[in-house]
Order: structure tokens, then sequence, then C-alpha cells
DNA sequence: ATGGTTCCGAACACTGTGTTCTTTTAGCTA
DNA sequence: TAGCTAAAAGAACACAGTGTTCGGAACCAT
């Protein structure tokens, strides 16, 4: 791809985040975004088709980093019956703690919209990750897989809403605690 | 209060209600709400200023029916190391299941609007209604709270997306599970 | 009925969107 | 390095939505 297209790419995705860690989603204009990335109107529209569209390509940029490597990351298999010293939730914490952008954007006013995209993955993330069933308590199995990622994006957010105060093993073991009763 | 002021009222929040399980927020325009509800341009705005105190109005007005009456509606203390027959959630969801409106809204596009309102509410409540302090487990109160109202409104959103297949009775069943071990 | 409030409707300025056009610039290719 | 091509800039545009202002009509209370 030209490098031209690249920079502008960058520069328009660069601008939004920043905007986004000072004010809602629906209070940012093309013209700011424009502005600040230094960008042609035209320009935006031959990158971005809209505004939600744009959103869309931020999320999948962000979080494309962070949930992959914990897909590919081995039998982590979640926290199993057994103890297992390492965790993929571990792991996220971990890639999300140094991920400034990331943690500016759920830390947002609109925060709700990349905690939803953040969400969806995880879930359908533990789907493949999941290898037993998990029918032993009486239980619908979608019902627990959602129960499980909806619970570790709701504690992702108290903690940064408390300031990270806690480390991510720290945090694990809370998440451990919350859920391996059910596992 | 002036009857007209009330019939107003209550059209526009009609209206803005029944746009709300249609589209999405943000494509919601004041001049179809206005055209739904049969009202004047310049009556709208005497009644909200923006869309947006609409919004808030809208959420202060309909779960206003539903926490109340969990609130004040005994010693459920949430549920407790002895299970109690009734609990504060259980009720929660059969008023929730009456409430069509609410429903609606909550499964709608805009429905994590809603939700983020739901939880904030809840977590207040939580911490009312929570007589005995729950640090016997290694946790955090808030978080452990945060956990509670979190997982609550998630279940409750999984819930609505799958059709309200399972009884308030059932589902408080599943939350139980969920939640007891940690209580 | 009459005085005060509320509503209506049309008009208005203003802000933001998304498109079109021409001119300029930058990157790839040979 | 020259030349072709793709991309960006910038200004202008039509359009849609917002929020305000006015005069006049409809309504409610006393």
């Amino acid at each position: 791809m030209d490098r031209r297209q690249q920079k502008t790419r960058t520069a328009i995705l660069q601008a939004f985040a920043e905007l986004l860690s000072e004010k809602r989603f629906a209070h940012i204009t093309v013209q700011q975004i424009i502005d600040r990335a230094n960008v042609g109107r035209t320009t935006f529209y031959t990158h971005f088709e809209t505004k939600d569209h744009l959103l869309k390509s931020l999320c999948e940029e962000l979080f494309g980093h962070i949930l992959p490597t914990a897909d590919q990351s081995q039998p982590y298999s979640l926290y199993h019956c057994y103890t297992v010293s390492e965790s993929m939730f571990c792991h996220l914490l971990r890639h999300l703690q140094e991920d400034k952008t990331l943690l500016r954007l759920l830390s947002g006013e609109s925060s709700e919209l990349f905690s939803r995209y953040f969400k969806d993955s995880l879930n359908t993330l533990i789907c493949t990750q999941l290898l037993t069933d998990l029918t032993h308590l009486d239980l619908p199995q979608d019902f627990l897989i959602n129960h499980i990622s909806g619970s570790f994006v709701e504690m992702v957010q108290w903690w940064i809403q408390n300031h990270c105060k806690q480390s991510p093993e720290e945090l694990d073991r809370y998440f451990r605690i919350v859920i391996e009763p059910l596992l």
C-alpha cells in the first residue's frame, strides 16, 4: 500500500483516538478530526465512509493487537479445575496495562463503545479456547460464557476507573476467586 | 402541574421510547420525535433542553418505577449465607418482565445507554442494601459490589437477547449459582 | 370572561455532513 | 531521472439537523 495512504490513515486514527479520550464520540466532529490529523476533508472521506466506520476501524486496530496474542498463546484453556500458573486473562491484563491508548479509550466518555466490542470479541475467543464443556453446574453454557466475558470486562472497567491501582497479577487473583467456583 | 404539560411530556417520552426501539439514539432526530409525538418544535425545547437531557429523563422515568420498589421492599439483604425465599434480584426480574417498554429499550440498538444507567443505579442500591460487609473473601468490597451489579445487568442483557426464554425464577436461580459462592 | 400559561407554526441563523471539482504533490516504475 | 499515476489539498456546494424567536391561537384556572 502507498506510503501516503498509510500515513494519513494512521494520522486520522491517532487524532481520533486522542479526541475520544477528551470528549464523547457524539460530540466529535469530522472537522476536529481532520484538523488534528492535519488532513484534507476529501482525504478523510476517501479513507472512511462515515464517523461510525472510523470507530469500527479503530476498534479492530486496537483490539487486533491484543486479542490474537491471547488466542495463539496456547493451552491456557481458561482457568481449569487444577490451577495453571499462567492464565489467558492475566496475559490480557498485562497487554492492556501497556497499551496506553486502549486504556485511555476504555476510561473515556465513550467507553461503552469499546467495552461492548471488547466483550463480544472476548466471547468468541472464550468459545474457541473452551475445550471442555462446563455443563456440570446446571447452567446453560452460553450463559456461563457470557457471564465470564461480561465479568471480565466489568472488572477491567472498574480497574481503570480506579486508576489501575492493582497489578495485573492481583487483578487476575480477584478474577479467579470470582470465576473459579464455576469451572 | 398543568394537564397540557403532562400530556405533551408523556407524548414526547412515549414517542422517543418508540423510536429508540427502532433505531439508534444517534440516528434519531428531534424532528422525528416531535412528528410522532404530534407536538410543536418550540414545545419540545421548552420541555427538554437537548436530546441528551431527554434521554436522561427517560431513564429516570423508567428505572424510577422499577428500582425503588426493590429498595423499600425489605430485608432481602441480597442473597445471604442462609437462603432466603425471595430475593431482591428476583423481584427486579419480575418487574422487568412486565415492563415492555423497558425490555424493548434494553434490547434496542442503544441498549448500552440504558444498561449503564441500570448498572449505576443498581450499584448504589446494593450499597444501601448491603448490611453485612463482605470482606471474608480477600477482595475489595467495591470490587465485589461492582461484580455483582455488573453480572446482573450482563445477565439481563443476555436474557433479553435470547428473547426472555427463562422465567424470572429460573434466571434468579442462575444468578444465585454464580453469586452465592461469594457471599 | 379574563388573565396567564402553554402550545403551535413559520421563519431564521448556525453548525455539521458528505460530495464535487480543480490544482498540487508525492510515490512507484522503468 | 523522467514520467505516469495515484493520492492529497482546498474551496465551493447542497443538504440536513439544531436551537431560537416571534406572533397568534388554544387552553386552564379563578
